[in-house]
DNA sequence: CGAGAAAGTTAAAACGGTTTCACACCCGGG
DNA sequence: CCCGGGTGTGAAACCGTTTTAACTTTCTCG
């Protein structure tokens, strides 16, 4: 065509053979007699003839795309995941499709509608769930829908959908990140400790309000309520948050426990700003690791995303796993951020 | 068919019309009567029906799905480019194939292929460019490939392959961000400028150090050779080299512009570890302005990289771009690691 | 030597859409 | 009454592949 793309036709007429023959030699269906597949494979160098995958959709079913879907990438744990994902699909030689519905449901169904339109062989569902009744039920509704057609749903970094849900699923111990983090704060003499959590109403938030309140609990640490907010998830929120606290009189709380490494950083900011040292005055402990702790001294909440990516993209590469539900540890990586409490 | 999605025929059968009516309908080609209209629309949204794009993709030209190909996602300047050209592609409709090629050019090579091979509409290859003739060679043979298949291709963050091809393109000013970074030194009284260079033999390398260069000559600082030194962008191998300058004997220089703030992280730990203050002993500027360099208070230079993002995705998806080539700009964030020399 | 199996190849029918072309119908004007 | 020209609609061809089923050869063995 004026696309300048050979199709097996072309390939059939220069050696001399009929189309179905290209197609069997190519896709290795049973071997031919070897003169014939030397006309074949000479036929397919010269024109550098490559299927059109999407002929080849129409027939076989697979369409070696796999789609992934993310909020937003707006920390390094994301970008690690993602990358991870995006290398294991291609080491596999598969498509990687991407798509981010930046936290807005609705855009978040557009695209997996999209991505499911489109025949992927499976989706793979990445980050934070809302935890709404309205939220659950349309979301189980469209898995149903996958299931139906065949695509697979792997969910990553987040809880399953409904219990009686069995998809392929991997996730990281929220809640016992929180609880270890906790307990190095505790057992460094703090009581008081000041969870500045992820957004209200989000499944990652409540994992780790939960372990933070075990661990308090069970180690007696302060358990109120007033020492638990919520700002979002980046730096300039955690900043805010902490000024509004500071500003407000002198800190309730020796130690401080962030969801995110971002929001560590912020509220860090806005503890200096305020004349307190970190870790002198107040004990500061992040979430996620990301590479920048390192250079802040940042004792964090380390969650293994690059594997957490590998399997995930190893699920939805493989036909049926063996292992559909696995969840990560997490560990606490200590730096300086963190000291006894002065009595 | 099993997968249990209906098929064109299956909506005409039910709204008592032919496929052709259906199609046209859905399609916007010319209005038929309302009547047939409805009865169509109606037999679609009681099946659910969604066109197979794959089937589409077969006959029409243009399959909805733009390429981005990118070396590997490992800092924020980076995740910032992709977030944005995923999020423009999105927004127009499209679907955006990602792969990354990890630094390996045969890999890269392959992935472009692939990518060719899926029929995109155009591909936006991002990143960093090996100055080898070989590989100026082999490039600009695939431009030429996708040119004719009609595939366009964007250039993003990356000089143009072949000065006499005038692909889209969108970059930023290397040369004026690397000028002004070293300006800004220079003005503090800084004449030895150490310049922590990216890998050698990478055009972003050529281009900064041609600023570098270029302000020293303009202003008067130091030409040393010795001074240029070229760790990989990561932060370890900031450390790592600063670390070896500084186990050699006392620092020759006063001032470092990093061509990473990773990389500038590295070098000030290894300031540090080496009992050197920054900025008060040495001054140190980075590159990206990467969102952790606000918490190291890092002076650096700021790409705009969700700029960056937007203008690729508004060329790969726009048929005729009206602006097939930009060059947006770079300036110096002052912050707090660049002090005037002592004397 | 002939029958039947095995090996190699192919014509034709899918797959799910779009597009070309022809047809049927209705209306107004000469 | 006949012709010309919209207007809606549909049959059939096509896009590039896989797959089914049938058709030649050639081989093997009684």
């Amino acid at each position: 065509m004026s696309d300048g793309r050979p199709s097996i036709r072309d390939v059939a007429a220069r050696a001399g053979v009929s189309v179905t023959t290209v197609s069997r030699i190519l896709n290795g269906s049973y071997p031919p007699a070897p003169k014939t597949r030397d006309k074949v494979m000479r036929a397919v160098q010269e024109l550098d003839y490559v299927a059109n995958p999407h002929a080849r959709a129409l027939t076989r079913q697979g369409t070696g795309t796999i789609a992934l879907v993310v909020m937003m990438l707006d920390d390094g744990f994301l970008m690690n995941l993602v990358e991870s994902i995006a290398t294991g699909v291609a080491e596999a030689g598969k498509l990687c499709l991407i798509g981010t519905s930046g936290g807005d449901l609705d855009r978040e169904l557009a695209v997996l509608r999209q991505m499911h339109a489109q025949h992927v062989e499976a989706i793979i569902l990445v980050g934070a769930v809302v935890e709404s009744d309205e939220y659950r039920e349309r979301m189980s509704a469209f898995a149903a829908q996958l299931r139906q057609s065949g695509t697979r749903l792997v969910l990553c970094a987040r809880p399953p959908i409904d219990p009686s849900f069995q998809d392929a699923s991997v996730e990281y111990d929220n809640e016992g990140g929180a609880y270890a983090a906790t307990s190095h704060l505790l057992s460094r003499g703090h009581r008081r400790i000041l969870l500045l959590g992820g957004p209200d109403g989000q499944s990652i938030t409540t994992r780790r309000s939960i372990g933070y309140r075990n661990a308090l609990r069970d180690l007696g640490g302060d358990l109120d309520p007033s020492l638990e907010i919520h700002p979002a998830w980046n730096r300039e929120s955690g900043y805010a948050r902490m000024r509004e606290l500071l500003d407000a009189g002198p800190p309730a709380f020796t130690g401080v426990l962030a969801h995110t490494d971002h929001v560590a950083a912020g509220a860090m900011q806005a503890l200096r700003d305020a004349g307190l040292r970190v870790p002198d005055d107040i004990s500061v402990v992040g979430f996620n690791n990301d590479s920048f702790a390192a250079d802040l001294q940042l004792t964090t909440v380390h969650i293994p995303a690059r594997e957490l990516g590998r399997t995930a993209a190893a699920l939805a590469i493989a036909p049926s796993p063996t292992e559909p539900h696995t969840t990560l540890g997490t560990h606490v990586v200590i730096r300086d951020t963190v000291r006894a409490v002065r009595r």
